[in-house]
DNA sequence: TGTACATCAGTGAACGCGCGTTCACTGATGTAC
DNA sequence: TGTACATCAGTGAACGCGCGTTCACTGATGTAC
């Protein structure tokens, strides 16, 4: 690849990294402004143009990361459950690591998830909508593994999902001793989830 | 009490529905500006500062209120249940009557709880603090009188108020016909953990 | 390899706009006597 | 009840500011021959 293509790359990443820096807590995408990123990114105003139509449009293909990033973190998930046993507590160490490594991706997923505009929403939507599948899967192949039928497997894994995702919320801004909280907490209740669902099944093929 | 000091007051109210109306899916609390809140209320903008030192505290006045709806919406729901039976179905529709009564004061709840400013997150965070207090408090009493002992009676409410307003957050921008699924779904989740932390409860007991 | 031309990432000046906030004001309402 | 004064909710002009976006430009990099 040529030099000129390289930097423009580069540049292009470094708005990206630029955006991600500038959210916090108390800052959602939202209140990013286009000047701002391009000075954090070191880079005249007029030059953002270059790259991005505008802000919204870097937004979006930093949500295509996150989906990424989840992507990422089922394959690991999988393979260390394959190894260790115990899905649901690895599944959760799993999440919380990722949370950690890619802190302001996390925190632009699970808050543009409301609140974003349309396109933001949908975007996010749609990789959440693909975890759940995924992780809906899974349940059902470890319940046939098992032995151990469930009902609603996909009811079960969006609830699940959303557990996870509001306590991982919750964990970016939490101490290391309350996150260590959380993550107990987080696995008791997606053990309850499931042993409920376990039991519903149960009761359904009584009748 | 006088005309004068009436007539303020309806100023204020007028300036807070007006700061409610403007809340839609595409648009938070945040995004809101004192002008265009001035203009909605039919006031100049400078008349703002005779009711509020600024947008953040008219906010926190929103999200009293909103405390206030949570709470009758806890008193309905007991009432209806005494009446009724049927806690988990009963407690479901009645959130949900009062999501519809209440959609902008609920968006605000429900979005600035994650991504507002600091001190809007801890009052609503305090809020929800208090309505899974209560919460937990009629589980262990169901679970008292019905004999049916759970387990983290705390961590079930939590889980299930998380539940509730995630899906209430989806409800408030779905189709009647989603709603109703969102419905069934909520409730057969809700089910779900409550059903488990029975299990975990009588688990933990025979050992 | 050297030369002449094309491309294009990054620039800096300039624009109009809506914003939050200040200030001195107005005139209706309220109060004291 | 009538009068003189005080209060204060609402006003309109004015301010400085950061914003997104346009435009014609520069000069290094890339390409054709």
């Amino acid at each position: 690849m040529s030099t000129r293509a390289e930097q423009k790359l580069l540049t292009r990443r470094s708005l990206m990294d630029a955006a991600l820096a500038q959210l916090s807590p108390d800052r959602g995408f939202g209140s990013l402004s286009l000047r701002e990123v391009a000075r954090e990114a070191g880079i005249a105003p007029t030059s953002f143009y270059r790259h991005f139509v505008d802000l919204d449009e870097l937004g979006l293909v930093l949500v295509d990361e996150g989906g990424v990033a989840l992507r990422q973190l089922m394959r690991q998930a999988r393979k260390r459950i394959a190894r260790d046993g115990s899905a649901i507590s690895t599944s959760v160490e799993t999440f919380m690591e990722y949370l950690g490594k890619n802190a302001n991706l996390f925190r632009l997923m699970l808050r543009e998830r409301t609140g974003g505009s349309k396109p933001f929403r949908t975007a996010i939507k749609a990789e959440i909508d693909h975890f759940v599948t995924e992780l809906a899967d899974d349940l059902r192949r470890f319940a046939e593994e098992q032995n151990k039928p469930l009902s609603d497997a996909r009811m079960v894994a969006e609830a699940m999902v959303t557990l996870v995702f509001n306590q991982g919320a919750d964990a970016l801004d939490a101490t290391p001793k309350e996150r260590e909280e959380l993550k107990v907490k987080l696995k008791t209740e997606l053990r309850m989830i499931l042993i409920g669902s376990q039991m519903m099944a149960r009761h359904a093929s009584i009748r």
